[in-house]
DNA sequence: GGAGGCCTCGGAAGG
DNA sequence: CGAGGCCTCC
């Protein structure tokens, strides 16, 4: 441990050893944030302080699993014993033990974002609200800013600023929803993210010997990313450390990004505010990026007015000037990109995984995707499309979730009728409309369909019967058997696996598939106990037996003492392997497939904390990054900025900055302009390079002949597509047809559709007419579309165009 | 009740 | 462009 003290600077070390009393380090980019707090943790693991009395809160699971491999490396096996892990999945598990005190079940269901918006739909439409006011977006927005500022609905209904913002925005109703919405997650035994905080700060209030238990239980607390924590956090960090008030918090003001969701840099400021005697240090060395790179981050966060004071340098080399890149089109941007990405790996004799290609938006990796898989690079995308979002992992996780917790009623609604059972939506609404009018679960209206919902004809009744047969008995065998065998049988016998077995298109095909990898991880689960996230373990706590008092009756108790195997080892049971699944992402799904000399594709949010030697960031154009959304104040473009400083200090030693002049959005060709960012960038660090073809010529210094080269297409506010004139040609993916718009694809007459011709439909491409039937106006015709199949189309609907 | 085509509209970041 | 809602046909 002395010869790892004797690595680190001065600052480092100090906030390395001052483990007593409040300590907040600001931390710059790249100034080893990371290699403190573990130091920091070991250090204490090495004075005798039991890991069990140590909590660790990061941002990220990601974040957690590796400092917690990081600090094993140093102290060994004992670290395994942090409490170590996100806010949310740290507070989730404190919760499964003292839910009965806030009158939850412990197997409570994690809503995520669907849920919560499928659960507000379902309360406008039975408030008969009209959901082009009340976006449900927007609704669960304001009740999330409401939950993570600690106010609850009987907070929010005293709250005469918020009524009267509400009645201001025309939307007077926002009260009752966030009051229903609550009663109804409570009815469900279900909570979401912001409850998650939200709940467990009630808990700490409101129960001092809780609020005890867990004040002795954490001698020592440590936060990360301090600049992305909103006030619930704030507060729930505060109370827990409130007894030994050794707290330490890590954060740097520039890389706060989360506002948008509620993250408070004020919390910097009252946490100095909070507590006096505190002792801070600024790290401000630079050990990762290039001066050029340094400086030149420096110089576009000097944009921005709110911000601690702060002076990252680096002792690094020079380096290479940043390259700026200048495309026509966000296709040829990701040609252009792979190109010299290709050229630099030759160059470098590097590997491809020191290369990274950062944007604003997910959907910017389609062009940056194209242009890699045309030079057979090998690439990987982090994040985007959640492999947890996906429809049928979501139909398997509803059905575990439904026999863990039957009250679950956003799963229960999704899987009643899939697959078909011949539940149909009018069944499903009287049966909502009981569960209201009774004010019990959906799932006790079910149980007991025949009394509470006669409305509902009487066969259905019956198979409504069995639907809760079957997952009664779900609820047996995932009681008794380990998690894998019980959701091979739910796959099954639900006819889930059937039903996705059945479908033989290609994406019929990777369905199954999808679903066969969920279960692999959930065998996975069973054998090692790894589901991806680390698993801090609370210790068993006589003290505190939770005797279960829900108030509906569920068959099976969870609650209980985790099932045992004739051994006496206890099995890994499939609630256990649903505890955290809501708060998993795709970083988190511990697959590694083989190749991992690979480029890595990621948002910039998501790129928060990585490094990479070579770094591509794409898209620098306006109303892209900085976003549309964010040019209404001043607030949203600091904290665009701040993104932008992110992403530039992501870079060791090249970084690239591109733009087009035009991009597909929504379908529509439109022209953009550089990003004001690229101005701000001080152009001593800068090179200006254009690219055409193969050849490359570098012109410098400045932005004024780029900009210029590229005004002449706007007005950027109209699609380019209609300005094409006659005089220019077209680049050739002008001539990509946009399929929806309706001027651009027009029919031929009907009439003189016979059977043998080749006809283009909008959606479905070219095929052959094999049949007409039916007089007009019915008249049908079956065409054989090329890529699709069989189809049989109306003739009075579909828009067909004669081939030949 | 369900399948599937048509149409409208959004428009970011994520635990 | 794509998801989700609506509408119509069977």
């Amino acid at each position: 441990m002395n010869d790892i003290l004797k690595t680190l600077n001065q600052p480092q070390r100090e906030a390395v050893i001052q483990t007593e009393g409040p300590v907040m380090i600001i931390a710059g980019a790249g100034s080893g944030k990371t290699r403190v707090l573990t130091y920091r943790i070991a250090y204490l693991l090495e004075k005798g302080v039991d890991p069990f009395n140590i909590l660790a809160l990061t941002f990220t699971n990601k974040a957690a699993r590796e400092m917690k491999t990081r600090i094993e490396k140093i102290v060994g096996a004992d670290a395994k014993n942090l409490f170590m892990g996100t806010f949310h999945s740290v507070f989730a598990r404190i919760l499964r033990v003292e839910a009965s005190k806030i009158g939850y079940p412990s197997h409570f269901t994690i809503y995520d974002t669907d849920d919560a918006k499928g659960l507000i739909k379902d309360i406008l439409k039975e408030q008969g609200l009209d959901d082009k006011i009340y976006k449900p977006n927007l609704v669960l927005n304001r009740i999330s800013s409401a939950k993570n500022n600690l106010f609850g609905y009987d907070d929010y209904y005293e709250n005469i600023e918020l009524l009267n913002e509400d009645r201001q925005s025309g939307k007077p109703k926002l009260a009752l929803l966030f009051e229903l919405y609550s009663k109804r997650c409570f009815k469900a035994g279900a909570m979401d993210f912001d409850d998650l905080l939200f709940n467990t700060y009630q808990l700490l209030i409101k129960f001092p010997d809780v609020l005890h238990k867990y004040q002795n239980k954490f001698k020592y607390v440590m936060v990360d990313e301090f600049q992305d924590t909103n006030w619930a956090q704030y507060k729930i960090v505060k109370k827990l450390s409130a007894q030994h008030e050794n707290i330490c918090v890590v954060g740097d003001d520039a890389q706060s990004i989360y506002a948008f969701r509620g993250a408070n840099i004020q919390n910097i400021l009252s946490f100095e505010k909070d507590y006096q005697q505190i002792k801070t240090f600024k790290l401000e060395q630079n050990y990762r990026s290039t001066q050029h790179i340094v400086n030149a981050a420096n110089s576009v966060i000097a944009h921005n007015k709110t911000q601690l004071k702060k002076n990252v340098w680096t002792d690094n080399e020079h380096g290479e000037k940043i390259k700026l890149m200048r495309a026509l089109s966000d296709n040829e941007e990701g040609s252009l990109v792979a190109n010299q990405l290709f050229e630099d790996r030759m160059e470098q004799k590097g590997a491809y995984s020191d290369f990274a290609i950062l944007y604003r938006t997910n959907a910017q990796s389609r062009s940056m995707e194209e242009g890699l898989r045309r030079l057979n690079i090998p690439y990987k995308i982090f994040g985007g499309i959640s492999f947890y979002a996906r429809k049928e992992i979501k139909d398997l996780l509803a059905y575990l979730k439904l026999t863990i917790n039957h009250n679950d009623e956003e799963a229960l609604k999704r899987i009643i009728n899939y697959p078909k059972r011949e539940i149909g939506k009018t069944s499903v609404e009287r049966l909502l409309v009981a569960a209201d009018k009774h004010n019990v679960p959906l799932w006790h209206v079910l149980e007991n369909v025949h009394q509470m919902a006669a409305d509902i004809n009487a066969p259905t009744r019956g198979r409504i019967l069995d639907f809760v047969m079957m997952i009664k008995s779900f609820a047996v065998v995932a009681k008794t058997k380990n998690a894998y065998d019980a959701a091979s049988h739910i796959a099954n016998q639900s006819g889930l696996l059937r039903e996705l077995y059945a479908d033989k298109t290609p994406e019929g095909i990777s369905h199954f598939e999808n679903l066969q990898e969920l279960l692999n991880g959930i065998k996975e689960f069973v054998d090692t106990g790894e589901n991806g996230i680390p698993a801090p373990m609370l210790e068993s706590d006589d003290e505190t037996v939770t005797t279960p008092e829900l108030t509906f009756s569920t068959e099976l108790n969870f609650d209980a003492s985790p099932e045992t195997d004739e051994n006496n080892t206890s099995i890994r049971t499939i609630d256990l392997f649903m505890q955290d699944i809501a708060l998993l992402t795709d970083a988190d799904k511990n697959k590694d497939d083989g190749n991992t000399d690979v480029v890595s594709l990621m948002t910039i949010h998501a790129s928060k904390g990585l490094e990479f030697k070579n770094v591509f960031v794409v898209g620098l154009e306006e109303n892209l990054f900085p976003s549309m959304m964010a040019m209404q104040s001043r607030a949203d473009l600091e904290e665009e900025r701040r993104l932008f400083y992110v992403a530039l200090t992501r870079a060791e030693k090249k970084l690239f900055l591109s733009f087009a002049v035009s991009r597909y959005k929504f379908g529509n060709l439109m022209g953009c302009e550089p990003s004001r960012f690229l101005d701000e960038i001080d152009p001593a660090y800068t090179e200006v390079t254009y690219h055409k073809a193969q050849r490359s010529e570098t012109i410098s210094p400045g932005l004024s002949d780029f900009r210029k080269a590229s005004s002449n297409l706007r007005p950027p506010t109209k699609p380019l597509l209609n300005n094409v004139s006659s005089s220019q040609k077209p680049p050739a993916h002008f001539k990509k047809v946009s399929t929806t718009g309706n001027q651009t694809f027009i029919g031929d007459d009907t009439n003189q559709i016979v059977a043998g011709m080749q006809v283009e439909h909008e959606r479905f491409g070219f095929g052959k007419v094999l049949a007409i039937e039916g007089k007009f106006p019915e008249t049908k015709c079956t065409i054989f579309f090329k890529n699709t199949g069989n189809k049989q189309l109306l003739l009075k609907y579909a828009k067909l165009k004669i081939v030949g």
